[in-house]
DNA sequence: CATGAATGAGTTTTCATTCAT
DNA sequence: CATGAATGAAAACTCATTCAT
């Protein structure tokens, strides 16, 4: 009774990892048991052993998973040709949008991290690419004369997605979401006005 | 351990509470089971359960002891009548250093907020209190001239505070110390120059 | 593998078999899983279930094949006309070797003939018949006078077959190989002289 | 509820060991469940994993708890002043009768032996021993001049051990007690002889 | 017939909680 | 009050067996 996947085993196993994020990602790691997974899948338990040796490997695939579509959305948002766009409130707004639906994923993928170097490079990669990412499309903008050559696109990088993050994160502690949005336009303008040039405003 | 005090009670179950934070945070809600909060204690389990009801009604009152030391620390920092010596890298070292050592918790925390509202109204009305303390000493430095009268405070707060949680955050997901406190510097500078009367500075 | 041959069923089954002998051998039933004959095989699980409808099922044609390719054995080695062959260092030495590769095996048989009065029955024949095999054999050299008229064969035969299983077992479980021919090589000989007529020798 | 032991800890760790000596012996180690022997305790399982980590340590440390059993038994057997005893076919019949209740103990010793070098050099170390105990006891008879001085003590003990072995195992095979109390009785007759100084017999 | 994905019952293991001492 | 042995409910994991393809 096939019922995980009637044609293919890699979409049997991708399957899997979808439902385990949705599941991880509502639960955190040790509030959810295979069960739960199973469940949300509609499959035995039995059946995801078939394809993950144990919670633990499912659990990784699972943050791989979820670090690589993140690396696809870094990407589609940050490559606007008006660095502007990037200190509008929407973009906030979508941003925390999307972390409030992955909430209680991110400690868990810490505490991991923390005893698994693996990850721990792959979480630190990501960053890294993520932010020569940016700095190309800068470099490209530089080029185009709307970003000041002596730039210190670094500072403003980390400046922003720091601000992005702890926002964000200030929004799960109880901060309002308009309040949130509002710093945001505020300092990112700051941050980008900062290095672009005038006539581009 | 004095058996006949009257404030036995009361400081045994201190004691717990300290090693249970400090467990908790080494370790995180899940990893940590009843014996080793008894163990780092060098206390039986039993003890325990004389003065909690349950390991989450221990945790509950952990996460309160942590939450009450948390602001005390924040008002000692932020109190000084020198502005600009937030923006000092000092200032996010130390941070970060304490952000390190209680890494896995806050995670759990955001966990238990998620189900219980009366967390999660302590967790706001803490955000609140400290930008209230923040904002009380500002208006102490605006009546002494060195903060303009005009400057929005609530921004530059919220700005501070989540690039501070944000940089932070970076160095656990694997960015350079030194890069984070670069960053502090020139973007907390920013914000304060911008609120700054010029000749303080 | 000719589907339509009608002793195809047959061959297919003998293949599960001897595959399924070399797996239990090498593991023991309960380490063997039904994946780990097909495996053996390169056949699929379900393939075997064709052939025999459980794991025991299976595991007692195992027993059964294995037996009957002992008998074979037992015949072929004590048919020569010189009894003292037996004696000799290179008998044991080829028992131990088989015995070792067999290893495991033995004890499942135990357990299963222990709750199997078939399996019981099928055991104690074989030795029986083993027996009698070497009765008659004896016989023939008692009439050429190799062998003393009065000779009382079934205590020699029961001491030698003790002898050899005991020194097997010795083997396993730690002595020396050399130790245990050594032995072989003088208590087999003292056995056997007890009944050979002496200018044989 | 302690009802493992009243008294002392190593107490209960014994009483476990010893059930699950019985349990084990019973029905090999796969066939039995750490229910199984929770039950023949009147007990449950998690006060099982108080004292040993896991079903192998347990099972290990039963392993241990019955080759030192065997060791004090092996000696008391031995030490007789009339070598010719051993002969004698009370000596197998109860060495027979210990061993059905054995029974299927003696494979999963072998599996676990197989894998566990610790284990594997216990075992033979007991051989090892069992033998300088019995060389020992026969040197005091060579002093006594019960035995022939030039004697090669090693063959004999060797063919005595696996003798009893084989006839043991022979009985489990389905042979008759009978035959193989007959054949002790006269093989081991024929082997104490052999280095038995005349007038003792 | 053959395949191998899926099942589900059974087993080991963990740990918060209780309670006799 | 303190202890820690015992409990038992829950979770992870295994594997013989089935069955749709």
């Amino acid at each position: 009774m096939p019922k995980v996947v009637p044609e293919y085993k890699e979409t049997a196993k991708q399957r899997i990892i979808e439902a385990g994020a949705r599941v991880f990602i509502e639960r955190g790691y040790y509030r959810t048991s295979m069960d739960n997974i199973a469940e949300a899948l509609g499959v035995s338990k039995g059946a995801i052993y078939q394809y993950f040796k144990s919670k633990q490997q499912l659990f990784f695939e699972v943050i791989e998973f979820i670090l690589e579509a993140q690396k696809d959305e870094v990407m589609s948002i940050i490559l606007s040709d008006n660095p502007m766009h990037i200190a509008s409130e929407e973009f906030l707004e979508m941003k925390i949008r999307r972390a409030l639906q992955t909430r209680s994923f991110g400690l868990d993928l810490f505490f991991e991290a923390a005893r698994n170097e693996t990850l721990r490079n792959r979480m630190s990669e990501m960053y890294d690419m993520s932010y020569r990412e940016f700095a190309s499309h800068v470099e490209r903008l530089k080029n185009q004369g709307k970003i000041k050559k002596d730039a210190d696109v670094s500072v403003t990088w980390r400046g922003l997605v720091a601000l992005r993050d702890g926002l964000i994160s200030s929004v799960f502690f109880g901060a309002d979401v308009s309040d949130a949005k509002k710093t945001w336009g505020k300092v990112a303008a700051m941050l980008l006005k900062d290095i672009i040039v005038r006539n581009i405003e």
